[in-house]
DNA sequence: AACCAGCCCAACCGCTTCCCC
DNA sequence: GGGGGAAGCGGTTGGGCTGGT
């Protein structure tokens, strides 16, 4: 940013604002709107560009800015959005009364990107998306359906094996989740099979790798005979791991789940 | 207290889209 | 349809702030 008072060659004026920049700026605004945003700094004996006026008031001055931090649920939506949309930090503004593109674009670069990346879903086409996080520490998965609302709390999840390093996908490569509460969550697993382990190769490619519903833990109860899911995991990277699950019918999601820090 | 590194965010830049003639 | 000007949008910059050493 140019935050020390300059002057571009045809001498119109850079740099942070004054109050008493702001001043004629709102009370021109006030007075006349903004019809012309090129002829305005002219008419409201500003020295600055059009832009920067339109740019100073749609950010700052306009009424019904929202200051001070994002709430929780505002992060939220910018994450959900922005799994749908993308870098469309207008669109996405247009959802949060109060915020504009910029708030966004910059509460996104300087917080929610790290959050994001935390949490990645790598579904069965290949792309990457958000939602799931591992919380080892206090026994949580969660997972968030892509483009909707819904979101998974895995209550209990007592054991994790992971035997291979990072990169790795080899039959030794487990994740083994108990769930103890009667939750209405759908679960697909994999199959018995042959040899008692998963192919993680097709955990990778095969959507219908896992092809059993669970529709809560009575019926998981009844189909696996115990209360415990072992599905097949990799490593991913440093503190990151990937399980597949799907539930409620939808597609397969291959999760990467990020440890958490234990507090 | 001084220095440094990383973060925050206001503002700029350049490209794209829209709208009017 | 197309040309030009204005507005909109997203990427980037960099000064100030803050916390750590």
């Amino acid at each position: 940013m140019v935050k020390t008072t300059k002057y571009g060659k045809d001498g119109v004026k850079k740099g942070v604002w004054t109050a008493e920049e702001d001043r004629l700026l709102i009370s021109y605004v006030n007075k006349h709107g903004h019809p012309n945003w090129r002829q305005l700094p002219k008419l409201a004996g500003l020295a600055r560009c059009g832009k920067s006026c339109r740019l100073r008031w749609l950010n700052y001055l306009q009424p019904n800015i929202k200051r001070g931090n994002f709430t929780k649920e505002e992060d939220d939506i910018i994450l959900k959005l922005h799994e749908e949309l993308g870098n469309k930090w207008s669109t996405i503004a247009s959802k949060l009364p109060g915020r504009t593109d910029n708030d966004v674009k910059n509460h996104w670069h300087t917080s929610l990107k790290k959050k994001s990346k935390s949490s990645n879903i790598v579904s069965n086409d290949g792309e990457s998306s958000k939602g799931t996080s591992m919380d080892k520490y206090n026994n949580k998965i969660s997972v968030c359906e892509p483009n909707s609302d819904h979101v998974v709390v895995f209550p209990t999840l007592e054991s994790f094996s992971f035997t291979s390093q990072p990169g790795n996908l080899s039959n030794d490569l487990m994740c083994t989740t108990a769930i103890s509460n009667d939750l209405p969550i759908t679960i697909k697993t994999s199959p018995p099979l042959e040899n008692g382990n998963p192919n993680p190769a097709d955990f990778w490619t095969d959507p219908l790798f896992w092809s059993h519903d669970v529709f809560n833990t009575n019926n998981l109860e009844s189909f696996l005979g115990e209360t415990e899911i072992v599905s097949p995991c990799a490593v991913w990277s440093e503190n990151e791991y990937a399980w597949g699950c799907n539930y409620d019918g939808a597609d397969i999601f291959y999760n990467i789940m990020q440890e958490l820090p234990q507090n």
